[in-house]
DNA sequence: TTGAATTGACGAAAGCCTTCGTGTATGGTG
DNA sequence: CACCATACACGAAGGCTTTCGTCAATTCAA
């Protein structure tokens, strides 16, 4: 039967991949990335207009997300400031990833077709979005 | 301070939402929806070649994702099977719409872009999308 | 029929996520 | 300088997720 005691499923805080943000790292995450950075007042004050949430929880939630690696902080100014600690674009496209692998097998085609028909789509991205069929089809492998 | 000592968090099992799979659930469903249906020890099969995990794991998710709605089981066979609870195109929206709101601010085109980019995309799905774009810019709105 | 193998239900441990309450440190104002 | 409001760090409680071990129920083959 296999047994396997314990496969040490720890991450070392190194881990050359960033772990997949939580909900609500990604709530906090957004107002970063907006901004470029913040302090824990001005995400506390953009998340609390959305939901009920206390000042420490958001605190809490930025300590621990630096812990990880999602975000650095600059502790040489007094009220701290917080900044991405990975590429927005390099988180972005990790999530599409894990999306594709986890539930479209894989492959990018119903995804796509998904996305596009759950939501309005700006005209200029999708005139981006056919230059890049374009490019995808002409280079017939 | 605003108390609110617990905000009865508990979903009730008749939600008419879904609630989003976990990464392991989703692999069960994977293959679940590869199959149509399955037994515990197919799905297992096919996990295990993945990764190292116990049958009795795998079991125990299912279980609990039947109490979540995420799959449903026919009893009355013995080995029993298992299949979706929810259509897979409701799953997968759900979930792309969740990805647009938490990570790309409701804005398809930079996830369409994103997945275009990091996967090779089938020719006949590529056709497609040129196809939907054509509705979409066609209907100048 | 009976023993072995398979299937299924449960419960429990460990770890992560979410949420704060508290207490301490710091900076600004009179 | 003394006080008050913020800002921070910590720790802990309650849930959910992941992983099994164990034991009971069923099925099958000799």
């Amino acid at each position: 039967m296999a047994k396997k005691v314990s496969t040490s499923r720890s991450k070392s805080r190194t881990d050359s991949v960033a772990r997949k943000p939580t909900d609500s790292e990604l709530a906090i995450l957004g107002v970063i990335w907006d901004r470029g950075s913040a302090t824990v007042r001005e995400v506390f004050d953009e998340l609390s207009a959305q939901s009920e949430i206390g000042y420490t929880t958001v605190l809490k939630f930025m300590q621990i997300m630096v812990e990880k690696g999602l975000l650095k902080r600059d502790l040489s100014v007094r009220p701290q400031v917080f900044s991405a600690g990975v590429p927005q674009k390099q988180t972005q496209r990790a999530m599409v990833g894990h999306l594709l692998d986890g539930a479209f097998r894989g492959s990018p085609g119903k995804l796509v077709l998904q996305a596009l028909s759950l939501r309005e789509t700006d005209p200029e991205e999708l005139a981006q979005i056919r230059t890049m069929l374009d490019e995808l089809e002409g280079s017939g492998s």
